[in-house]
DNA sequence: ATTCACTGTGCAATCATTCCAAAATCAAGA
DNA sequence: TCTTGATTTTGGAATGATTGCACAGTGAAT
């Protein structure tokens, strides 16, 4: 879990997932290694434009759905209708404060009782959801 | 898990949650209990302005809204970044189709594994957040 | 130097949602 | 029944995140 890293390794990072490692692309993956702060595109934009003065929104918004798209970073919507992004691609949970916004990681899975215990959040609501092909659609796609 | 209510049991869900029965919020709470497809807020406005001609989509915003705040629905922002609504309230998860879009409910828990082989369902993906107060806001709300 | 594919820009457009001020409705009391 | 005040509803404007698009830039190989 180290914080900064090497432009060779971020270069491979890229590489490995079939991305071709633009100079913009390399500094925004150095910016969600280095913040793990599940941030959104607008975060990312602001916080790299005043390094990059020519950098592009869309350039960011393109980025990191090309990150997401290419398996690099889980996309999260948890609420506000923002989507934050999150380097960490193992299995995990999302802890959201109501009060602050700040959005945690948290071991997965333990019980809801069990984490809250653990960490000391109160836990109001949580929600567990996935994503893939059902099975009607499945069949419409190799009839038996 | 019965899909039509007398007015009487209409009004007595919402008044139960301390909601004033209007004409139109008993007509958009009728629409959740008989159609368990959340839906998004423009799926009820387009669903009942025909009915309804006057209905205004604000109306239909708030009332949703409103109807999560008080806890009679639950709100899910799987992706896309809107906002679905479900009349049904007990734990449970919901796997979204990427092909037909459409949202299903699941038993839970149950392990991923388990719930594809028993739903025939192919699952991509899968994401566990949670929302409360985190143990830093808590801390600064009632010091020790 | 030319070409070609890929990358990045910046503004316009889109889409869901919220804001807001005015209009409508309703309940209770005079 | 009329008045008053609170609540609900309306509809158009505003907001905020995201995407579309057409053009400009870049860089490697010819």
């Amino acid at each position: 879990m180290q914080t900064s890293m090497t432009l060779e390794e971020l270069k491979g990072m890229l590489i490995e997932k079939g991305i071709q490692p633009s100079f913009h692309r390399l500094k925004i993956l150095e910016y969600l290694i280095g913040h793990r702060t599940h941030p959104t595109a607008e975060e990312v934009y602001q916080a790299l434009s005043s390094e990059i003065p020519t950098l592009s929104r869309t350039t960011v918004y393109n980025t990191l759905k090309l990150f997401y798209q290419k398996g690099l970073v889980l996309a999260l919507t948890i609420e506000d209708l923002e989507i934050r992004y999150d380097i960490d691609v193992s299995p995990h949970g999302h802890f959201k404060c109501l009060e602050c916004g700040k959005v945690y990681d948290l071991p997965f899975p333990l019980s809801p009782a069990q984490r809250s215990e653990l960490e000391g959040h109160q836990i109001l609501e949580y929600h567990i959801y996935f994503r893939g092909i059902c099975r009607e659609c499945r069949s419409k796609q190799h009839p038996a």
